[in-house]
DNA sequence: GTAATAAGTTAGATTAGGCTAACAAATATG
DNA sequence: CATATTTGTTAGCCTAATCTAACTTATTAC
């Protein structure tokens, strides 16, 4: 069993090494916001649990093991978000700091529960996958917006690394998952988007 | 702001003095099972925090603040009782567990919300009173089964000091909260009694 | 009312998880 | 390629929460 502490690191980890294949201590540390020297000692700690693959000067690895356990904590966040926003009427903006504790809980029913009440959903309010119970993770790679050209017509997905003040944003301009989006014109310049939707508010 | 660890010796120390008036520090240890001389240093930790009145040698007493503090981690917990069996259908007897960590979650808004989905209950699934949000806990008296007479007729109203192996066995005998109870007989010798109820299973 | 027992405290050690300061290795720069 | 910078590690200290062993104060029993 893995404390509270080593799960966030194990979360942060495999954040991490979604966004970008490897992870350096000073990422993780600036991540976590955990000064490097406590990282390394956890490290050294996770790879003798045999959750990270650890050596000295090299880049920070999830073992196999390490990567389930950090994909199960993620199911529990996710399908907590998915309950809070669904079966308890809280907005998407409002969800993340209380599934940031939820997801601690230790009870498979628990989640079992909010699972089949929830009908088994495949992902969460922001559109991110939710691992199944072995921990995959299905990867759906959506067209980021950014790579539109003007013309392109889209359905929002997915709001990816979503910050409070960003949902919160989305929020003001009636933004949410499966509005439909229309590129109007892009500016060489810097690739700033006017996008054209139906504000159905 | 109280640590997970603080809060629980608050919750003991409320549910240890409604029992009976005073507490002694060798009953607070038996009760979190943490041996004497940790409690002594966490007494004194919570006196100088003004949570708890602390003499060496004499009884322990929560302050006002303390026992406030306290009942509304009872509130959490008992909201999230509720809600566990009210709201996603679990049985009374299994939610004590997830319920002593659900309480120790800290958002004002999630416990806000699951009181107003349950119609702001004024007791838990086994009759235990819900404090307010001033931690302000009606105490309902009731008449407790040992003292009654043969031909006496009562509805189950609360289970006190629920465990879990007991809650089971009122499960298997379908007795639940508001069932109508009567008191046939009482053995003079050691007070058991034989008492009567329609099964509906 | 003294002695035995129970209850409570003090002192000192331990573990988890954090920190800073100093050093070492790897990488980048002129 | 030699040096400066960044990144990572080691060493040593800190706090929270726990423990055991030893000592002190209260309580109980004769």
């Amino acid at each position: 069993m893995n404390t509270l502490v080593e799960e966030n690191y194990l979360k942060a980890l495999l954040s991490l090494s979604n966004e970008k294949g490897e992870v350096n201590v000073s990422e993780l540390s600036e991540k976590l916001e955990i000064k490097m020297p406590t990282v390394t000692s956890m490290m050294k700690k996770l790879a003798a649990k045999g959750l990270v693959h650890y050596e000295s000067y090299k880049p920070l690895r999830l073992t196999s093991n390490g990567q389930k356990e950090a994909a199960l904590i993620i199911r529990k966040h996710r399908l907590t978000e998915m309950f809070l926003v669904d079966k308890m009427g809280f907005g998407w903006d409002a969800v993340h700091e209380i599934a940031e504790q939820v997801e601690h809980i230790q009870s498979p029913e628990f989640f079992e529960k909010m699972d089949e009440l929830l009908g088994f959903p495949k992902f969460d309010p922001h559109g991110s996958p939710i691992p199944d119970k072995e921990g995959n993770m299905e990867w759906k790679s959506y067209e980021k917006l950014v790579d539109l050209q003007a013309g392109d017509k889209v359905r929002v997905a997915a709001v990816v690394n979503a910050s409070d003040e960003f949902l919160k944003f989305l929020n003001s301009r009636n933004i949410y998952l499966g509005l439909e989006l229309t590129v109007l014109s892009v500016e060489p310049f810097d690739r700033s988007m006017i996008v054209s939707y139906t504000d159905k508010s």
